[in-house]
DNA sequence: GCGTCCAGGTCTACC
DNA sequence: GGTAGACCTGGACGC
């Protein structure tokens, strides 16, 4: 998960006006947060993604089931969101289902959380999450960019996680116009050599991990989409998780909060700092204690986690929300 | 400007 | 099961 506030830069230039140019509404339950769902952690930072914190807008390019692209500027709506949506050539009846349930998809817009903010109510020190609506983690429209991502930021600085995505965006994702492409397909991932990944994309020791999961996905040896439909217990999918090379505990724990299961906190050193900073006076404290802390909210107890270690990223940058 | 050290998760070999 | 070292890069620091 991105252990750093995303960084506001100049959003991507826009695609070209030759363009068509149309406009979806997407209906929300009354607790969505469009904003506070959009800049829950750093994916939004992360291409395709990309935001604009002025206009509280957020923008990627999307690839449809048919292979074609376009480009998403989101914005929030008073009964969910307005999606302004940019083409290369008008888009049919089903391209319009398929695009609007996958912006739905990495927003969260269809899953349920009336169960996690009455939770939240019942503890006074989480009653603001409820207040603010938060509760909704960003998303990317597939489970393979997710577990990609979230190997990219194991191990490193967030501006180096920012030039691996970055890189791997431009080198093997599809272009929709000048600055503007799509995340790279499994199979366009799968395609390189390790070599490529280690040069072009600066993905280094990661470079052989990502490559296997490209190929194990690409070649159908492994179906990670369904780890968001996935029943089974969360102990497992964590288990299933952690058979992907490069996929670690902080990896897994992270990956499951996006799957929509809330019972692990994913510690990385910078949750670990703000923990510390936030309840013991900046002593360091072990992995077990923070456990144990958190242990009483139950199957809530990592989504309360991160964010209550997040949660002046939006009272310190963006009161608006 | 250059060299050195360190931080950041995960894997693998070893005990 | 627990531990140590390697992996790779960028940033901080000292010279």
């Amino acid at each position: 998960m991105a252990s750093t506030s995303p960084r506001h830069k100049q959003p991507d230039a826009p695609p070209p006006s030759s363009f068509t140019t149309t406009r979806l509404r997407l209906s929300a339950p009354s607790d969505f947060a469009f904003w506070r769902t959009a800049y829950s952690h750093g994916w939004c930072d992360l291409p395709p993604f990309s935001f604009d914190a002025e206009r509280n807008l957020l923008l990627r390019v999307i690839e449809l089931g048919d292979g074609s692209l376009a480009h998403c500027r989101l914005a929030g709506a008073k009964d969910g969101v307005q999606a302004t949506i940019t083409v290369a050539s008008p888009l049919s009846r089903s391209q319009r289902r398929d695009l609007a349930q996958r912006i739905r998809t990495c927003l969260r817009m269809d899953e349920d959380f009336t169960a996690f903010h009455a939770a939240a109510r019942s503890h006074p020190g989480y009653r603001w999450i409820a207040r603010s609506r938060a509760g909704r983690l960003l998303r990317a429209p597939t489970v393979f960019e997710d577990a990609v991502k979230m190997i990219c930021t194991t191990n490193c600085t967030w501006s180096l996680t920012v030039t691996m995505v970055n890189a791997l965006v431009r080198t093997l994702g599809k272009q929709f116009a000048a600055d503007l492409f799509s995340f790279p397909s499994p199979e366009a991932i799968a395609s390189v050599d390790e070599r490529f990944l280690r040069e072009r994309c600066k993905t280094g020791y990661r470079s052989p991990y990502i490559l296997e999961l490209a190929r194990r996905v690409s070649c159908g040896d492994l179906d990670v989409e369904h780890w968001r439909t996935s029943t089974l217990p969360t102990e497992q999918l964590f288990a299933e998780m952690r058979t992907v090379k490069g996929i670690g505990p902080y990896a897994a724990g992270n990956l499951l909060r996006l799957m929509g299961h809330y019972d692990e906190l994913g510690l990385d050193s910078w949750v670990r700092g703000k923990f510390s900073e936030l309840h013991t006076g900046g002593r360091r404290v072990e992995d077990a204690a923070i456990a144990k802390h958190y242990k009483r909210y139950g199957r809530w107890r990592g989504l309360l986690f991160w964010l209550e270690m997040t949660r002046d990223w939006h009272e310190e940058k963006f009161r608006r929300s």
